[in-house]
RNA sequence: GGAGAAUUGGCAGAGUGGUCGAUUGCGGUAGUCUUGAAAACUAUUGUACCGAGAGGUACCGGGGGUUCGAAUCCCUCAUUCUCCGCCA
């Protein structure tokens, strides 16, 4: 959620900033501001009338005391008439109360300045590339079809018992993820990160808080009958451990990691997009957040990079990464930089990680607050990445590292797998 | 799932219809004393919002209600504890 301090006093900045999204929204941001004074008018003539109802109401209590029934009676009689005009004003105030909190949770986050303009995915701008494609004198198989000769994989089981995008990984295959959801929580630990096992479904409010909710796509699995969302990343129950929050100092500097099982509803995904791991409705993933002052959070996205790029470094495999464009950047980010591996089977990239940045977009929304020097509370700063999204990083290796002897496990990976070869 | 009890400021814990945003203790901060520290003493110490300011409004687990007036009465939901039942 912007500020509407921010908008009150940089309108033209954020109009700016929005229309790089390749969105014109200012009448919407003047419906806001609009709003916003309206609401400031009628909260202030119902504190007015909320302080006479007060005084007339002490005033009754001690004529009471004191046995002046009847000037009590009268003044009871004024009050009453007060109370009515004070519920009107009430009801006006509530309703544009949520005029405004609707008009402004429904604008996205104002991309940064680096941030490049642009609609979708072919205007991102590539930014890093590393490694080089594997060589191989035959033609590399798709991961799908790997997963069946080693039986590492197997999709239709999952079709059979929950449906499609819930595949059950078995024997080599299943010991492999839980080999990389290992090294990716170690690495994470050792780069200052504290461990969390969180819950995998959270309520309301934590939806809203880091901006999930209200619904844009349909993303979550919704439990109707206890109303609980499923996470779709672990970036929502590890934020909303801090919804609420009034951290005493400017002294911190949070950096949290977890990893969960994610599901996702992918309404309207379809096609090549979706075949074997490309596109799953429940995946692993372990997931850094970190919660910076402002001061800090340009050299903590850059650490969050490295650490990515560590992670991919160390696994071998062929990366590059993307500064998204400002109309392909999420919906509460202010800046995104994808990472995406080089497949060989599908001769395709594949996006594996986003690291981001929310300025004070999340915390606005979860009232995440630090005292500053001089002891003001401020918003803090989010930011998160995953380090890493399994089902890819599992397509890529196999694709990249399959031989004619089978399938060779990186180095970094063999003390978590146990084992070399799958073969 | 059933029965009972509880939920008050950073913590402990008073307060059962009016002057209570809330007694008190601990803790925190500042000061006095001290070479310094401790102790003692004194003062101060919640959050958010509206207002140019003076000042005001809201908040005693959440929501709703009764009343001129609610921490206090009623309804409802949540959570915690105790007992019973069931269970990985």
């Amino acid at each position: 959620m912007i500020e509407i301090q921010r908008l009150k006093e940089n309108r033209a900045e954020v109009l700016e900033g929005l229309k790089k999204r390749g969105i014109n929204s200012e009448q919407d941001v003047d419906k806001i501001l609009m709003f916003d004074q309206q609401w400031r008018e009628a909260k202030t003539k119902l504190q007015e009338t909320s302080a006479n109802l007060n005084t007339i109401s002490k005033e009754v209590g001690k004529l009471f005391s004191t046995g002046e029934r009847d000037k009590a009676e009268g003044l009871k009689l004024q009050s009453i008439e007060l109370k009515r005009e004070e519920a009107v004003q009430k009801s006006r105030v509530e309703e544009l109360q949520n005029e405004l909190s609707s008009a402004i949770m429904s604008l996205p986050n104002i991309p940064r300045p680096e941030v490049p303009s642009g609609k979708d995915a072919n205007d991102n701008e590539l930014v890093f590339e590393s490694g080089s494609s594997p060589t191989s004198e035959s033609v590399p198989k798709a991961h799908w079809d790997l997963a069946k000769e080693y039986q590492l994989i197997d999709f239709e089981l999952g079709v059979k018992v929950t449906g499609a995008g819930f595949p059950f990984y078995r024997g080599k295959g299943a010991k492999l993820q839980r080999a990389l959801i290992s090294f990716f929580l170690e690495e994470a630990s050792q780069a200052g990160y504290e461990e969390f096992s969180s819950p995998l479904m959270v309520n309301e409010e934590s939806g809203v808080g880091t901006g999930q909710l209200p619904d844009k796509e349909g993303m979550m699995y919704h439990v109707g009958g206890d109303d609980l969302y499923l996470i779709p990343t672990a970036e929502v129950p590890l934020t909303n451990m801090y919804r609420n929050t009034l951290l005493p100092n400017d002294d911190f500097s949070i950096r949290i990691t977890g990893h969960t099982p994610c599901f996702r509803r992918e309404a309207g995904s379809y096609g090549k997009d979706v075949r074997g791991l490309n596109r799953l409705h429940q995946f692993e993933k372990v997931e850094i957040v970190r919660i910076e002052k402002p001061e800090n959070v340009e050299s903590a996205l850059n650490e969050m990079i490295d650490h990515v790029k560590s992670l991919l470094e160390k696994l071998g495999l062929q990366y590059r990464i993307l500064k998204l464009c400002a109309g392909d950047t999420g919906f509460a980010a202010s800046i995104t930089y994808d990472f995406e591996v080089y497949s060989a089977g599908q001769d395709k990239w594949l996006e594996v990680s986003s690291v981001s940045r929310f300025d004070t977009f999340q915390s606005n929304r979860l009232k995440l607050r630090y005292k500053d020097q001089n002891n003001k509370s401020k918003l803090c700063h989010t930011l998160n990445g995953s380090a890493l999204a399994l089902p890819r990083i599992v397509a890529a290796l196999l694709e990249n590292n399959q031989t004619p002897k089978g399938i060779k496990i990186p180095e970094a990976l063999v003390p978590y797998t146990g084992f070399e070869m799958i073969n």
